[in-house]
DNA sequence: CTGAAAGCGCTAACAC
DNA sequence: GTGTTAGCGCTTTCAG
């Protein structure tokens, strides 16, 4: 067994009670007792025990911050900022990854492992609306990302229809005209139906109408977005001379599918993605993409959660958006 | 309060005992009896708590998963085959940051965080040999990636040696004479000198000797090899025919600063890198790189961690190097 | 300012 | 097969 308060306490000749104190920094120790239990609990190498901690306290100190993959970078950037902000809260995180299984996000609703963590970070990509009625009420959770539960739940995100917008009206700006939405797929998630309607709100500013062939089907993915491109061209279908690609992942496919059919990038056709992936900066041409504040992200979930497990007066509203930015590259100009 | 095994006991009518053995599945319960708990749990809505369970039980089916960071793609990988990896042997995985800091690296040594940890897998960076000394040896700990401690700890990592020896045969086999090793450190860490041996090595069995202004010093990221590579060039001095990197970072940024000066790869140069990080399949031309067999990797870690944990004799050696595959792809041939 | 003592929820001897 | 019971190490009332 290790070494517990009790030897610390015989070894300094106190008692446990008051080595508790020395251990939580409770201020009213004589200084003298202070360094006697100090010293104790260096010469035994005395380190608390966690378990028995969170037993006593109702919490553990944990909180899962439950992602798909971490190969995705947004999600790598998330958990950076998540694992410091947690810690300067005094929590330390836990990872839970789904890998977009809706089974495991199901199961973080129902409050995760065993009481095990004091509530959870979710970026839900699987849940329903419907599936909000699982959730056990007690648990606290925000939801990065989109807000996906009907009963809503606490939630931070990027405001997807008003960057969209933004990005409609930058290439508008430089006179772009005929331009494509890449991933569109109006049955699928909160993100991709806020972003269509920034786009298409956009166009109706610029008093353009939305060509139906613009509005082009594809797998979110650097091979989606190759394919429907190519498909596109090949097809002979009208040439945009612009395109609003879902996320970069579809616009790097694009800008492969592009350059494959000698297409040139900004020259002929301007490309912009949406999420400030790394690659994005390093591809040629680098990209122009939406770049969401993840810091702010992250921070604000943290925060977030934080007050709903100690149940202060929450000074936050329930469903915050975080700043985003137009970050302009070679890509589109 | 939630409800305790105790409140299931007397819902069902039996001692908590046999709710425990209901819960732990322990064999001989009889099948009614266990059919009442399993209803009487339903109904309360029981859950396990972690925290009693770990303190009785002296262990708390955690481990750390110690890296640098999860925006470096072989860490993400990493990440998701330990989480995978260690679920199957019944741990719950918890992330340390340690943004390549020494003092959070030594902080593991320590135990990590108030015993909250069965053990620690960890990507040492910072570490130096004597830190070992610092070691809490009664911790369960695996190292992945470079052995760097004294007294050594359990581990498991890529043979950078014969990896690297590999690479320079690849290329002297395809004709090359001039190889240039990029990221050339050989007062810095292991990796770098066990893949500067294989290098050396490789050239002196194709009877080719190390030209040492072909040895070029570099920070191991893009900027670094981009930097590197144009002031080699501007300073005119001797051109290689083959550029061996020592990670795909500094690789792809070589790859931008010998097209910012018109050389074509790999026409006038192979480049070779290390790690297999997902640009390399993306970049134009895609990397031939060295890609580690993580998943093994990964695997391995955990199962020699869990035998530590568990006190089992080991089958494995406390010593391992996993696979690796040279991913020829178009920067090369 | 410090001691004594009561559990938090669970596991595992030990009985029967 | 099941009940009794003794703590695991800690926080925290309650007394001094």
């Amino acid at each position: 067994m290790a070494v517990s308060m009790h030897d610390v306490a015989r070894a300094a000749g106190v008692s446990q009670r008051t080595v508790s104190n020395v251990v939580n920094n409770y201020e009213f120790v004589r200084p003298e007792t202070r360094r006697r239990v100090l010293e104790a609990m260096a010469a035994l190498g005395y380190v608390p025990n966690a378990a028995a901690r969170s037993l006593r306290a109702a919490r553990t100190g944990l909180i899962a911050l439950v992602v798909p993959d971490f190969r995705a970078r947004f999600f790598a950037d998330l958990a950076g900022v998540v694992v410091r902000e947690a810690e300067a809260h005094g929590y330390t995180v836990l990872i839970e990854l789904t890998g977009s299984e809706r089974e495991r996000e199901l199961k973080v609703l129902g409050g995760g492992r065993n009481q095990l963590t004091d509530g959870a970070i979710m970026a839900a990509l699987t849940l329903k609306p419907d599936d909000g009625l699982h959730r056990r009420p007690d648990y606290p959770m925000v939801l990065v990302g989109d807000q996906v539960l009907d009963p809503p739940v606490h939630h931070v995100g990027t405001p997807n229809r008003q960057a969209a917008l933004a990005v409609v009206r930058y290439l508008t700006g430089l006179g772009r005209r005929r331009l494509m939405l890449l991933g569109y797929a109006p049955e699928g998630k909160v993100t991709a139906r806020q972003r269509t309607q920034g786009f298409l709100e956009g166009l109706a500013e610029a008093g353009l109408s939305a060509h139906e062939e613009l509005l082009v089907h594809a797998d979110w993915t650097r091979p989606g977005g190759q394919q429907a491109i190519e498909q596109h061209l090949d097809a002979g279908l009208p040439m945009p001379d612009a395109i609003f690609a879902m996320n970069d992942s579809l616009a790097l496919g694009a800008l492969r599918g592009l350059r494959s059919r000698g297409i040139r990038v900004p020259r002929e056709i301007a490309l912009v993605g949406f999420d400030d992936a790394e690659e994005a900066r390093y591809s040629t041409p680098s990209l122009t993409t939406v770049s969401p504040d993840v810091n702010a992200l992250a921070r604000t979930a943290v925060a977030m959660l934080h007050e709903q497990i100690t149940g202060k007066a929450s000074g936050l509203e329930p469903y915050i958006l975080v700043d985003f930015e137009l970050k302009v590259r070679e890509s589109s100009q």
